[in-house]
DNA sequence: AGAGAACTTGACTGATTGGTCAAGTCTGGT
DNA sequence: ACCAGACTTGACCAATCAGTCAAGTTCTCT
């Protein structure tokens, strides 16, 4: 199925992972087009021609990554346990995304850059992993409001909030530092409370009747 | 203050309008490096030379583009009225804001754009207008909250969950239409019904005790 | 109709882009 | 020490970039 495991030597390891730190560093910032591999072998104190000894060409850098990326990146989705107290499991879910929010900005950066181009590299992934996943745990989460113990919103319109709100924090922090004002503190633990109190209320069941 | 009143010809304002309304469409995509003025012209329908006949460089279309965002972008927020009931108010902001993202998008996608590079062109706006009016109306929300007739949440944060769960539709919106699967269909209708229940049970105040 | 301003464009420029190549240096195994 | 393969790089290339310019065409006003 995949290539044959490819043979690395020291150099090529830490070479390797140099070049994609740096790429994720301006690809993140730039966009596929607006980076160029000048910027990316500078960041990566590496020459243009040596980078490219390592990858054939700024595409492969770039696919590189985004391959990495989704893997990870629904990984908190992943965590939401069927068998758990439904509202306990979605604030948890919350909670681990802002994680990645505050753990990963740049993934999350380069991966809202590929969609606001409108998903042109990734859309295959998106058609069949993502969907499967989401469809998977919107069922959970419609089933849960069947149940009476979550209200009953829309599931898949729940994870885009969630997704939007603790992505926000990465994609946005330029515009979140400015507004606070408080330019070298953290603002995540005051965004954690604000969620979880936020997705805690809208989440709660209704009264049982009667 | 201004420069002098420029005297525009009808030919000026339609070829000023074809050029902005291009270069939002390639902006909004591609962000400021990722764009060229090849493909703002051919958007616009006009050769390059005489594209610069209107703007005197890219950077001043991008510029004129910025400038005129920010205020109509924040319209929805300086509609939250004092003198209005809280909970209302707010569900109408959202209302509004949600419907800017349907309306707007490309005005979304080039206003994330610019955040996404951590604001470099905008950063003197959002410092001033923007947080001038995100703290006005942070103080009228805590107010609200204060008085009891609203949830006691960060007002700041409130502002951002909110920015953040509309313009996903705008900037996301290739990522919401291949999870949802229909993609022919119109996601808004939907997407107002769950903000609108979400912000309502999220926001409304505690029972009074005792 | 005619003059002057407004508009348009093909051909161009220097800088930057992604990528190549031949000729080097370094490294690890013997 | 020696060699083969791994690594590195200066010089280079064709394509594309933002922007210029001179020479044209079209519009507007009288």
């Amino acid at each position: 199925m995949s290539a044959p495991a490819p043979r690395r030597t020291r150099i090529q390891k830490r070479n390797r992972a140099l070049i994609l730190d740096a790429a994720l560093e301006v690809f993140s910032r730039q966009g596929f087009r607006g980076a160029t591999l000048d910027q990316i072998a500078e960041a990566a104190g590496l020459s243009k021609p040596n980078m490219l000894y390592y990858f054939p060409s700024k595409e492969a850098i770039h696919a590189e990554l985004l391959e990495g990326l989704l893997d990870t990146w629904l990984d908190p989705l992943r965590g939401l346990d069927p068998a758990g107290e439904p509202l306990p499991e979605l604030c948890g879910y919350v909670r681990r995304k802002l994680q990645m929010a505050r753990d990963f900005p740049r993934e999350s950066r380069l991966f809202a850059n590929e969609i606001l181009q409108g998903a042109p590299r990734i859309d295959g992934l998106l058609r069949t992993d993502l969907k499967a996943l989401v469809d998977e745990k919107a069922a959970l989460i419609a089933r849960w409001a069947g149940e009476g113990r979550l209200a009953p919103l829309d599931p898949h319109h729940l994870i885009f909030s969630i997704w939007a709100t603790t992505q926000h924090y990465a994609d946005f922090a330029a515009q979140v530092e400015l507004v606070l004002g408080e330019e070298g503190r953290d603002p995540f633990p005051a965004a954690a409370a604000f969620l979880d109190a936020l997705y805690a209320r809208a989440l709660a069941p209704d009264r049982a009747q009667g």
